[in-house]
DNA sequence: CGTCATTAATTGACTCGTCAATCAATAACT
DNA sequence: AGTTATTGATTGACGAGTCAATTAATGACG
């Protein structure tokens, strides 16, 4: 055997892979590039890697497990169902998402899921556990509205996210203030956003119990959409 | 002089950069497709674009007229606050909006915006046109919480335009359905959520007037984040 | 009305650089 | 000595952008 262990390299590879599309911006990013930034020869990421599309890919699946990752580690320590939304938004809009070069990754791999039926099934599978965190926070809070409003929060966290993600000031100083928009204010718009869902569900409780059926135990599993 | 006006090849030469954008799914392009597509010679595109980019951005601007259009024309007709939020969430997930073409030149623009200045210019008046529509129509119902609640909505239709727009089932079909999911559904939540925030601005609204201060003339201009 | 000169759009072959992928040779390890 | 990672030169294809030649229009003049 030579050098590395064959784990290593591809880690090496992947994120060399990573950084370059974070410093360029594209998925145009050549074999040579990459290969130079993980300190290989550009044939050697052929050894480990089919093609390039394979590589790309496996960088995503890179991204997507760190990004799990944060949030299983925000996750940890929470008891409430108000900290485990705040741990959520707050993993969503921190700091490793926030890296030019996750941005970069993200946003391409959107691009890529166009073309590449393995990227689409990545992304769906990272939008069902987003999916997923956010039920089991809401559900104690609003039963069986929670699937319901989950998915809005969910499209809210990746709209915003690129909103914050492409504003000009997040982007423009290629090197200078890397991180200098954080992400918080998009995490305080998600809170916001749960907050008023709540108060609509349990307005609408109110209401209709209030209003129409003295039965207090009406609804308890019904259909979502 | 020849054949056909400048106006008209540029016209060409635009709508057959989205065409061959959407089929590919990519910036990839070359521009001999494009020519070939648009029914002229590949030199015929550097005559009337100085490079790829520009007429790159030339197609992103084309888009962002037509969706424009899309919202004006569902605009006009609009009386009541609520009929103008209607006709801006069933524009942004409307039949121009989620062709397969518009698809992905618009996810492809979200990361051409990553290196390019202007994507970034086109982008960010994209953004702020739909917060300005958003805020007027919000302002009679919520007042100054307007402009932070659109936030949020702005948000909310991007990524939901994403979530839906990259579903297996809206792609997947190369050619066979090609509309076959279309943005109701995506539309309604976003209905959905803007009436959660309506709800909960008055619910407290209501708690801060019977609550804490008995002068009714409280607040009329203030940060909104 | 034709013919020819002028002007401008349009062509497509070509250049020059680039890059994904290969592979025979080599270096590092046991 | 044998095995396996690693190299890097090479190939073959492709594509952006150029440019000299061609074609179609306009109109000037006989």
């Amino acid at each position: 055997m030579a050098r590395k262990s064959e784990e290593e390299r591809r880690r090496d590879l992947i994120a060399a892979t990573i950084r370059e599309i974070g410093a360029s911006g594209t998925l145009n990013v050549t074999t040579s590039q990459i290969a130079k930034s993980a300190g290989v020869s550009p044939g050697l990421a052929f050894h480990y890697f089919t093609d390039k599309d394979t590589l790309f890919l496996a960088a995503m699946r890179s991204i997507l497990t760190e990004y799990r990752a944060d949030v299983t580690q925000a996750l940890a320590g929470t008891r409430t169902p108000d900290e485990r939304l705040h741990a959520i938004a707050q993993a969503s809009f921190g700091m490793t998402s926030f890296r030019r070069e996750a941005i970069s990754a993200w946003v391409n791999f959107y691009a890529l899921a166009l073309r590449s039926e393995e990227a689409r099934r990545l992304l769906s599978l990272y939008h069902r556990r987003l999916h997923s965190n956010l039920v089991h926070a809401l559900r104690p809070k609003i039963r069986e509205r929670a699937p319901d409003v989950a998915r809005r929060i969910g499209g809210l966290i990746d709209g915003l996210y690129l909103r914050y993600a492409l504003d000009t000031r997040t982007l423009r100083p290629p090197e200078e203030a890397v991180g200098a928009v954080d992400g918080s204010e998009g995490a305080q718009h998600v809170l916001r956003a749960i907050a008023a869902e709540c108060t609509e569900v349990h307005e609408n409780d109110e209401i209709s119990m209030a209003d129409a059926d003295p039965a207090p135990m009406a609804p308890l599993a019904g259909p979502q959409e």
